[in-house]
DNA sequence: TTGTAAGCGTTATCAG
DNA sequence: CTGATAACGCTTACAA
């Protein structure tokens, strides 16, 4: 094809890709050809000489908010700097997740899964395939993980136990739905049976999107006895219950406390402040990123990021963040 | 690699393609390695010798919400039905997304591009390569694009000043950040000349986020005099400027009456009900996948899809769905 | 029905 | 510094 300019394939290719070994003149007269014609070097092309696809792909499920979006960009800008190209795939929960996720393994030279989103079948071949690294979750025996310390929740709910003195509380996620939420629901019950108060028999079952948030008000709040604080799973959630109680005219935390996890930018926004749980989301995708660049070592191991508790009025507490009673060792 | 089956490629490839050229016991044969070994054909081999991906990609800005969700997954979803795989790319406004769109053209059949992600020359670029219809927006002259009719802002304009007797609004959105936005914020102004009101002099110029409605509600109601009523770009803006309001412990509609725009889950879960205008994101993502996968005929032309208000509580309606005034026609 | 061989666009190796 | 030539893994005539 750029033949035309009257060289050899292997002439473009160095040209092409800035090698060094081509004279001035005939750089020149193939870089103009280039021009001319609009060349561009042929992916499949490339990838086939080179066994390689220059492209990472990420797997979520799904596009609710902030904390993807945030996750999504930072994986994005350190693949930019390994010059590698990102390809998302978004799983909506739907059960051809697998499939797609196999058809885009022949496509990448490594993919980062997020917990949750395709069955550990698939997760295991994939990782026989290519590099394969779990996000917010436990990898499996073969692959490496980057997550949060979700145990966070524990200090939020004794914070609301202890400092606030609410002894009704209730808990909105899914803990079965993804290893982040199972973990803090854990943490939630931990931290009451430490406090030696009766926490609720089940959390609310509902997903991470904010109008999971508004179902639980009308759950919460539209029968006999509301709960006096609501440790929900993510702020997303933590802000449809906000919304819904103050539509409803109730007060926030006077008739009802409430506290989320991400810390998202709404959370510092809204009034009262979002008392919440601020996890290195970017982070946790530029860890992600780095460890799939370079072949993984035998075990790159499972790397957990810190939280921090962020307290603003939403809880309680004055607006302006301050820190949580620290934990006592004792057994309550 | 797979013919320690004992059989030729061009056997291998015809049974992982299902070709009925096979007798029964090959095939079964094949099958059983393929299976054994593990065997995926490799995408750049079949890309290099079809010359097609089989795949098609989707820009869009960022992931801000149920709007982007709704697009993609119906986009997925019809894509689904042709065979397609798609590649997402995520612009998050960035300089360097025309060159990651470029380099994504090389590696898909076709490319739908949502309005303001990338600029006319990378959009001129890539439809010289491939198939590429612009989603939201108007198409240059040599592509298709398909769009929803954002006029439906005038009716719910002309409604909260002839129906509910407003005199004072705001609108909250970016005109010059995308073609979705310049309409309504055109589509505002039309209605107030048309009711002989004296528009805002500028709109609240801010994102689409829900955090962009909390700053709006900061600017708008910490100060002097706040408008009667808010028409907001979008339903994220009047959410989050609606959180704001009742954080402020303001009354809405009574205090102020809030719209939006596209009807997403939560307008129709928060109190009052959000007054806002319903597009069929889906549909517009179906449409313009199907566009995609044929070749385009010269000029599919510019597709607009039908929108309609929905009026809830937050105008001021009583909150259960009825019509706007109809436009009488004069010039008011 | 099955195998052989050419070709897809690039890179890498080796001569010249 | 440059050009042949052989891969790369697959599909597709064409031949057997």
């Amino acid at each position: 094809m750029a033949e035309k300019a009257g060289v050899s394939p292997a002439t473009v290719s160095r040209v092409s890709r800035g090698s060094t070994q081509v004279s001035p003149e005939l750089r020149d007269r193939v870089l103009r050809v280039i021009e001319e014609h609009g060349y561009r070097p042929s992916h499949f092309g490339r990838a086939l000489a080179e066994k390689r696809h220059g492209a990472l792909g990420l797997v979520f499920p799904g596009l609710s908010g902030p904390y993807f979006s945030e996750l999504i960009q930072g994986f994005e800008s350190e693949a930019l700097e390994t010059g590698d190209q990102v390809f998302l795939l978004a799983s909506h929960y739907r059960a051809d997740t697998d499939a797609k996720v196999l058809d885009l393994a022949a496509r990448v030279d490594g993919m980062a899964i997020h917990a949750g989103t395709v069955s550990e079948a698939a997760v295991e071949e994939v990782a026989r395939q290519i590099r394969v690294v779990i996000m917010a979750g436990e990898a499996g025996p073969a692959q490496a993980s980057v997550s949060t310390d979700n145990s966070t929740v524990g200090d939020l709910t004794r914070h609301l136990i202890v400092d606030h003195g609410y002894r009704r509380l209730a808990f909105v996620g899914h803990p079965e739905g993804s290893p982040d939420v199972t973990a803090r629901w854990l943490a939630f019950l931990a931290a009451h049976r430490e406090a030696g108060v009766e926490p609720p028999a089940d959390p609310v079952r509902l997903g991470l999107a904010q109008s999971d948030g508004a179902i639980a008000a009308r759950m919460l709040l539209d029968e006999g006895r509301p709960p006096e604080a609501v440790v929900c799973a993510n702020d997303e959630t933590a802000l449809g219950l906000t919304l819904g109680a103050l539509g409803r005219g109730l007060r926030v935390p006077e008739d009802i406390a409430i506290t989320g996890f991400d810390d998202m930018p709404m959370a510092a926004l809204v009034r009262p402040g979002l008392t919440t749980v601020r996890q290195p989301v970017r982070e946790l995708a530029t860890t992600t990123a780095r460890l799939l660049h370079a072949p993984l070592t035998q075990k790159d191991g499972d790397t957990v990021l810190d939280t921090e508790p962020v307290l603003r009025g939403s809880c309680g507490c004055p607006d302006g963040a301050t820190r949580p009673t620290a934990r006592t060792g004792g057994d309550g």
